[in-house]
DNA sequence: TTAATTTATTTGACGCAGTCCAATAAATAT
DNA sequence: ATATTTATTGGACTGCGTCAAATAAATTAA
């Protein structure tokens, strides 16, 4: 069931960008051709060796219009077409020099326009453009969204505690049906890391994807040689795909390399998935007790790795 | 400046969604009505007694086109027209009982055909998707999207400390080149305020518009008559608004009822924006010291308010 | 193998959406 | 009072895009 205000926005947005694109379509780009025919030269410019049917599926036109369109551009001498050898019903286009002359002017004239309509949009205002035409293409078409870029993991950066501190209390109170105590809790042993951070001994790694936040981790100094793991936190878009164990691997990696001899952490039974990963990277569990400090009643771990074993069976 | 990904991608966007419009308009709802036909209808039905001239403004119609549709439309009896008596040349156009009654229809259809287009997307993923819309319409046209909706003032929600440590950290990052350990503070006090929220004694407001959070401030009890104001902040969108100004305002009203007799506050002189609220707040500077806490020099000052004083004053 | 069906493309025929120009009439400026 | 601008309309026409039918190759069924 979709909420009446939800369609009402899709309307008005479909409207807003029907104009849109009416005033894109007159005249297009200031040259004698269709907004349609530049769509199918931009096709077989991006593209090298469409077949028609293709052209046409993706396209969605009428066979008999694209039949037209591209014996103009054969005629024209933007593209050349021959046989397919693996099935002679069908063709393979390809775009001439003179073709692709005229695409890259189309090109041109289209990103001209394009800035020309961005010059009064500020820098911010035109990242929270492509971010929303980025959301918008990846809900109504994943297939044709951009592939999902890699996860790459960097070093803080300001904001990403407040990031950290929002996701895994909303996503906890969301799944788990934590209370605020536990938000609290994350700011606090955020700031705390924060304002005593020490480069050599400690770490923060924020996994990223397409500029956007989805993971993290860090590792806190326990005094003595323990090492403390914290704020393990995965985006539910990212949960399963291996990354929480490479967080919690280039931990133990680390805290080996900064001398610690013992790596601990403080979880809870029902964030199972994470206990799976401890487990998984070696983890034991030593104690564990019960509370209710964030609402519903659960049992708080205790885990260790010891890290001289870990670099042992790893080896 | 525009970047060249920037554009590559608006230009992808705007391929995608010709096409969506192109699919759109094939047929257009089953109905033997042009797109153009349906949103001229469109406009007719959702405002009264449109003249011709202003529909062609918005929709940008020949004017030609839009007067034969027009007759198509008053011949069918779908609308009345009386000439505007302020400019006799001019006519008010009036949608009949008839014509709204395909007015309706075509909603109904188009609702229905967005509905199906959304069965698989889940909550969030609409919920993502209506906020990418009025992002895209607010960042191209200002003056068309939803005007300003009214900011209201909720108490604290999970998540709500997460944002607050996220905005202020990287808007004064931004601003005035605060460095991380300002974000570590702030996640302290958000913390400890949190995990020991008296809620006789103390108060967080959350300001938000249009379901996104542009503004904060809190009320901490600081022990012995004395309240403090804490982590106000307003988003860049909402400044200058008199917004600021409300929130102390409602911080003062709430410590009044509280009991307390005094309200204080830590601030910077930096931040000068905020400390013209105090000031018009009738809050007095009782001390300032110099520090480089956050990275750049400045004057860490303490504020008080005599709660009794304010009282009488205010009334 | 042949016959029947499906698929890729092309052509003929054509409607009608949308454009351009000029005309009319009222309003506004000079 | 005259000239200019603005709102609307009709005539005339272009060509976008559709529908149906034809052709030829590929695929499936018999």
């Amino acid at each position: 069931m979709t909420a009446p205000e939800t369609i009402e926005t899709i309307r008005a947005f479909n409207r807003f960008y029907t104009n849109k694109i009416g005033v894109l379509a007159r005249d297009y780009l200031a040259t004698p051709y269709t907004l349609t025919e530049g769509r199918i030269l931009y096709e077989m410019g991006a593209r090298e060796r469409v077949s028609a049917t293709e052209l046409n599926r993706d396209l969605g036109l009428d066979p008999a219009y694209l039949s037209r369109i591209l014996k103009k551009f054969r005629e024209a001498g933007f593209i050349e077409s021959e046989p397919d050898p693996s099935d002679k019903r069908s063709q393979i286009l390809n775009i001439t020099d003179k073709g692709r002359e005229i695409y890259e002017t189309l090109g041109e004239r289209s990103r001209q326009q394009i800035a020309d309509d961005l010059r009064n949009v500020d820098e911010t205002g035109q990242a929270r453009l492509i971010d929303a035409m980025q959301a918008i293409r990846a809900t109504l078409d994943p297939s044709t969204a951009t592939p999902p870029a890699p996860v790459i993991m960097r070093p803080y950066r300001i904001g990403d505690m407040g990031w950290l501190i929002e996701a895994q209390a909303t996503a906890y109170a969301r799944e788990y049906g934590l209370n605020e105590k536990f938000e609290a809790l994350v700011a606090e042993i955020a700031g705390k890391f924060i304002a005593n951070f020490n480069p050599e001994r400690e770490r923060c790694w924020i996994a990223e994807r397409d500029g956007r936040r989805v993971g993290s981790v860090l590792v806190a100094d326990g005094g003595g040689d323990t090492a403390k793991l914290r704020l393990l936190y995965l985006d539910p878009s990212v949960r399963g795909l291996g990354l929480g164990r490479a967080l919690v691997e280039q931990c133990i990696k680390f805290s080996t390399l900064a001398g610690y001899r013992k790596l601990s952490l403080w979880t809870n039974d029902i964030l199972t998935a994470a206990i799976h990963i401890y487990e998984k990277t070696g983890f034991k569990l030593v104690s564990e007790e019960r509370h209710a400090m964030f609402g519903p009643e659960c049992n708080g771990q205790t885990w260790e790795l010891d890290l001289a074993e870990a670099k042992l069976s790893a080896a």
